[in-house]
DNA sequence: GGGTGACTTGCGCGTTTGCGCAACTTGTGA
DNA sequence: TCACAAGTTGCGCAAACGCGCAAGTCACCC
């Protein structure tokens, strides 16, 4: 059994916010997109089925909690996985999800 | 690089429910104290900080999340984690979160 | 400079969330 | 049976969230 290093309510508070970002289906559906490679924020639009301002909204809470980066070539961004942490989580949750 | 199985829509919101869970201070502090093992809902206000109504909101939240399993001995409900995999989780993000 | 494409940001709206509080249910013991 | 302790549930409210939409910023090309 593996116990967990307690931590401070500031603490809780900054996991909390990944916690706040694996909590939409959209931005899930962002990150399994993103495993694949780098997507611009219109690709990931479309593969998601929402228009670009929401897309745009959701990655913004995505790079707030760190779990992604952007990267700008010309007038295009394009995000990737910050971590490939983030995909052991997400495919942890999808385990304990059965 | 490890990739994804793409998930249905309904799949991707039975996570999500997951990731709502992870996404409070407080149940994130639920789910350390039970990482030593089971404690009453009672125990649990008073480690998290909180009144006893309160608590049992968000262990609802995470019961129905699938993260915590309840016994009930006389009037007290003991309440543990579920899954191990449930701990692995919250470390993985404690670990992104740096 | 003007126009266009790719994002971001601000606003308003309806829904959801977290909380305190009161009321209710259930088990225990005198 | 009565009183009390332990949890749960319902209600109302302030805050946060997801969304569509319009407007703004920035880079590129004629």
């Amino acid at each position: 059994m593996s116990t967990v290093t307690a931590s401070t309510d500031t603490d809780r508070q900054r996991f909390a916010a990944i916690g706040r970002a694996l909590a939409d289906p959209k931005r899930l559906c962002v990150l399994e997109c993103l495993s694949a490679g780098e997507l611009s924020v219109g690709d990931l639009s479309t593969r998601a089925g929402c228009h670009v301002p929401n897309m745009s909204q959701h990655l913004s809470v995505l790079r707030s909690a760190g779990l992604v980066t952007s990267r700008r070539v010309g007038s295009t961004v394009y995000y990737s996985l910050s971590d490939p942490r983030v995909l052991e989580a997400y495919q942890l949750i999808q385990h304990i999800a059965r």
